[in-house]
DNA sequence: GCCTAGTTACACAGATCTGTGTACCTATTT
DNA sequence: AAATAGGTACACAGATCTGTGTAACTAGGC
């Protein structure tokens, strides 16, 4: 006993007791349990049973469960990372991502699209899922800047409408070539709009050096 | 008892005005408000008092509120008429549709979309959603076909996408021009399938009939 | 040892939801 | 007039949901 501590959750972090974040694990059930199954289908006390712990427990670590699902929208709020590669590539390889996301068994759609469908009236939902959509949109624009692209604004937003509509026809569908097609659709539109982009729509990034 | 054509419950429909089939009232009552709330937010006390029936009338009409909601669902599954309009015009008038739509204040996405969200698991509902999806994607694949395109399965469903796409983005965004984005990204498809598109994609119908 | 912070168990208030039971009412049909 | 069909009023069962109150337990820090 004395020699494993290695493998004894409470050792961890040198000084942190046996405390691995409640509200972590909180959150991260809650964000599991709402997006798997939906927001008004979980109660907070599903998310307690889930995760072993008293309804109190949770409540002591957030006020309200509106308080709970605003957490969840956040959490599922992440700016796409910068990238290294060419910008067509980035675009491109955003619908190759969906693509794995969506063949994926937990994957159910867009939560912010989700969430809206779900409480519909509510602001501020709304309001971090404009923000949401906007910024997807944004980092489009930014990209197809980069390659000159004379119409990014417009463009932009209708690569945004291809990837928003592949992921509610997979929602529905559970077909994962939802995303190839709009990866299909993409690259005529970036065709159209001067932008070279190598090979066919397909998995291959051919093998040219040449710009 | 007699024959029937006195006790024709069409013969008594046409004889009592004051009643616009209470099944009907409930329907198109829980049709509104579950399009506008979502199916979870309401329940059939709302309903009830909506109409201003007691709710033993609604149970009378449906056995359960499943029934009702696959009854709503039912009734939303509306196939798209026949048209004498050219091919073109029916593909790209979707989108016109679409935006006059968005422009609508009880527009709240796409019914089957909200509900596979709301319900998730629920393999009626996805049925039916599903069946929707694929009956717009033939319809327009009819019309491609029609046109000569030879990629008309592909390109259909790269339609669907624009349209479920644009869908989408306006639930969130309250925004009918989603609707014209999609409506520019379908022309640039279609004419690299080699259809001719007359105009640009913008609200220039052509200065001849007004159909 | 003692204090504090976090957690637990558990009861409970109060709201809401689906669905049923029952007796009564009312208009039409026979 | 009697029967029938459909609607009403209203209570109620039973489940579930959010949120609170409270006393007791368990650890680490002083």
């Amino acid at each position: 006993m004395l020699l494993s501590s290695q493998g004894d959750p409470r050792i961890r972090m040198a000084t942190l007791p046996a405390k691995p974040d409640m509200k972590d694990r909180i959150l991260e059930t809650a964000d599991r349990l709402f997006y798997l199954q939906g927001i008004r289908a979980i109660g907070v006390d599903t998310i307690a049973a889930e995760i072993g712990i008293s309804k109190r427990t949770l409540y002591n670590h957030f006020p309200s469960k509106d308080a709970l699902i605003s957490a969840y929208l956040a959490r599922r709020f992440v700016a796409p990372r910068p990238s290294e590669k060419s910008p067509v590539e980035q675009i491109l390889g955003t619908f190759d991502s969906l693509e794995r996301r969506f063949s994926a068994k937990d994957f159910r759609g867009c939560p912010f699209v989700n969430a809206v469908a779900e409480l519909g009236e509510d602001r501020s939902v709304r309001k971090v899922a404009i923000a949401f959509k906007e910024s997807r949109r944004l980092w489009f624009r930014d990209l197809l800047i980069k390659l000159g692209v004379a119409q990014a604004e417009a463009l932009a937003t209708q690569l945004a409408l291809l990837v928003d509509g592949s992921i509610a026809q997979d929602l529905v569908r559970n077909d994962p070539a939802m995303a190839r097609a709009a990866k299909e659709a993409a690259t005529v539109l970036l065709r159209n709009a001067g932008v070279k982009v190598g090979g066919s729509a397909s998995k291959k990034p051919r093998p040219s050096s040449t710009v």
